[in-house]
DNA sequence: ATATATTTTCAATAATTTTTGAAATTTCGG
DNA sequence: CCGAAATTTCAAAAATTATTGAAAATATAT
């Protein structure tokens, strides 16, 4: 396979892909773009190899930033703006763990604190199931939660060694 | 808060939630209805619960069975069919990652060996940095892959207990 | 067997999300 | 400062995804 057909078909599968993580799937083709570019791109050169508008462009590389997945870079000599990707693998894991816990798992974790004090007699079936069930998943959900914190501050020469020897 | 306030908002905020993992409103808010309901419902208390159309709920109840997270329950004496979803919440995890798994990264894998493979010179910076790009992914996907699997045979209390172990 | 209850399907419709493109704003060299 | 280049915004349009509802298919009681 040739190296433009590669990258078409890498670009387009990270876009379906992350489809299914609830991401949009030009942020993740610009992604996927920029992953795969030695040098930084400029908002034309994006709009022009994914052929998309200018504002799509911009609205996604914004949002890109905001993930912490992309940065800006100033390239002396050059008027426009150029933009980069994180290259290493599982920086960009640790980034899309951390940003992901934050805006979805806390918020819920603070949710089932409230759920779980529900008025009522336990001695309902009603109310006991539900509350067996918000407590079930505020347990696993608050381990996930520590777990995560500790990924975040690991370095993945240990993650990887590591985890291998626990999950044997 | 009273039991019917606190169940609407769990499921409402666990369908929310869902969309963020690409799995839709109303899929996830009939397995929310499931997991605090101590019997198995019908097709009609389901839709009734949810306002929702009889065909909605029907291919939604559908999914949730391919997904496993939801089992058809045969009542004596009923001619209707109920439903039930699965109520120990780290079994319902290791469902869902087990399909996800197999629906989405192991797919993504067998397209990073065809795409590793490119051809070109790899002094080239283009053919360089989309291997290196494409290998590292492969090889985080893989290690995260192995993981998993062994995540999916794990009982839940060696899960917690053990993983707290290594990420401290 | 037949009638009736129940489930399933799917084309049409509705709702939501994404994308466009042109106008407004900002930035920066001269 | 001025003017051109670059970036950002956002209302309208397009594309995608979800939902409805009625008809078809299936299952079951009598």
């Amino acid at each position: 396979m040739k190296l433009t057909e590669a990258k078409q078909q890498f670009i387009s599968s990270w876009g379906a892909f992350g489809t299914h993580w609830g991401i949009n799937r030009t942020m993740a083709q610009i992604h996927a773009l920029l992953l795969v570019s030695p040098e930084p791109l400029t908002q034309d050169d994006i709009m022009e190899e994914l052929t998309i508008s200018r504002g799509n462009t911009n609205m996604n590389i914004r949002e890109l930033i905001n993930w912490g997945l992309v940065d800006r870079v100033l390239i002396s000599g050059e008027r426009k703006e150029f933009f980069s990707a994180e290259k290493d693998i599982w920086k960009v894991v640790k980034q899309i763990v951390k940003e992901r816990k934050k805006r979805e798992l806390e918020p819920m974790l603070q949710l089932l604190d409230k759920l779980e004090a529900v008025e009522g007699d336990k001695k309902d079936k009603e109310v006991k199931t539900f509350v067996d069930t918000i407590s079930g998943i505020k347990k696993l959900g608050k381990q996930a939660d520590k777990t995560l914190d500790t990924m975040i501050r690991a370095e993945e020469s240990w993650f990887v060694g590591a985890l291998m020897k626990v999950f044997k």
